[in-house]
DNA sequence: GTCATTATTTGACAAGATGTCAAAAAAATT
DNA sequence: AATTTTTTTGACATCTTGTCAAATAATGAC
């Protein structure tokens, strides 16, 4: 039945393994302590078995990359299909983006380091376009809520601001809050008491901004939060234990 | 008159031309192929020499982010000055940060690679509180502001955000925007026409979220950012060559 | 079952980086 | 001019990544 030979199996399972012993030592130690020897030494292989599957360093990284991202396009399918008004969705959007950050809590910085100093042209093409193609998939999925808003009128977006642009911009929210979360900085002790619920807040502004009906002074968006929770990623507030429970206090 | 020594300032010369050709290096070729040895070859000095300046190839880094935090530092202080209404200034400092970015364009990669990977912790400590001094200070200037806006009832934030929490929110916004345009994603041809005429479109929905008087939709707020290159940032358009003109467009 | 052929795995090796340090060179002092 | 102190040097040790010929294992023919 399986359309795999057993040595293609084995290929895919050891792929898999090392792939898993990166993330760990990546996770421990950080982009620059981790060695293809380790890896190797680990999954009880050696650097040339490992060099099979990954051409350097940064192919590790950016299939690492790749699963986080799948993981993500996948929880966005799963908000854009909450129930409600397309604002909700947003919300639901958002809140999937929180959840991610905080299950791969890695990520933001496999992107950094593989986004800066010339890193991604050392990466296999079939990667990095797989790469980018999920970037766009995640893209469009949040473009196709906005694009919905304005047909059904909830939105109306000025001249200046297409879809995509707007998505873009409250991408830079998230994506720069995790990031400068990321970064050390003594947020807290700055004033700063939850970064994630002031990024909610911050984007709800925003919407409201732009008239987004219905605004978050006419309904009980605390209510949409909590629908979320419940309906579409009550498994994996399980697995990660009470994540948003924190930032509602 | 001077207090330093001729020795002195020999070798603070030496450590300017050391961190200018370090720049070089990285901003033609990355980070990871810059080496301390062809800084040193290019200074026609002997490694051993660049390792009395920089305990570690991380330290070049810092201080040339240093140097350019400090530049930001004050190109926030002129805009804080900038004659007007607090959302106007809060404007121009918007339109420094934007101005910075493009003087400085290497500055977010070295942020990235500083703060990711665990690279923070082989700095100096001095270097690293100065760092963080000058992240504090910038904040505070923006904080500063919003503190103003409220005292002089131009807005009133709700319960849940404090001032300190607002820049957070817009800090994010801006520089999760820039980061975005750094990683090469193919924004343009996604539809994102001009991303940071995007990001300026979204802080002003923000703000106007926010009820912040005067909102963009009573107030010229065009007229104020050409005031702004005008009376704020003249020299620097003229260096760098028309910036803005293109964002207009 | 044996041998030949093909595929896979290995680890020694080259190349290049960071960071150290004893010795050489230069400068200052006596 | 001799001596002490400071500064500079580049050879080393060490740790990377990435390669590749040779060793090993799997496959298939007869």
């Amino acid at each position: 039945m399986n359309t795999l030979s057993r040595k293609q199996r084995e290929v895919a399972a050891r792929h898999a393994l090392f792939l898993d012993i990166g993330r760990r030592l990546l996770e421990s130690d950080g982009y620059t302590n981790l060695g293809m020897d380790r890896i190797a030494e680990l999954a009880e292989y050696s650097k040339g078995t490992v060099y099979q599957h990954f051409n350097c360093k940064e192919e590790v990284l950016i299939q690492l990359c790749i699963h986080d991202q799948l993981h993500l396009k996948s929880l966005f399918q799963r908000a854009a299909a909450f129930e409600g008004n397309q604002r909700e969705k947003l919300m639901a959007i958002f809140f999937a983006n929180s959840l991610w950050a905080e299950i791969h809590p890695s990520c933001m910085e496999m992107m950094q380091t593989l986004c800066g100093g010339g890193t991604k042209d050392k990466v296999s093409a079939e990667s990095l376009e797989k790469h980018n193609q999920l970037d766009l998939d995640i893209i469009n999925t949040v473009a196709g809520i906005v694009s919905e808003a304005i047909k059904l009128q909830e939105v109306q977006l000025p001249e200046s601001i297409n879809p995509v642009e707007l998505v873009f911009g409250l991408w830079s929210t998230c994506h720069g809050g995790l990031q400068l979360q990321a970064y050390d900085l003594p947020l807290q002790s700055m004033g700063v008491r939850n970064p994630s619920a002031v990024l909610l807040a911050i984007t709800n502004a925003t919407l409201d901004g732009f008239q987004w009906k219905p605004l978050s002074t006419e309904f009980d968006y605390t209510a949409t939060m909590e629908r979320i929770v419940d309906e579409c990623f009550a498994d994996e507030i399980a697995e990660t234990g009470m994540v948003w429970a924190k930032q509602a206090t």
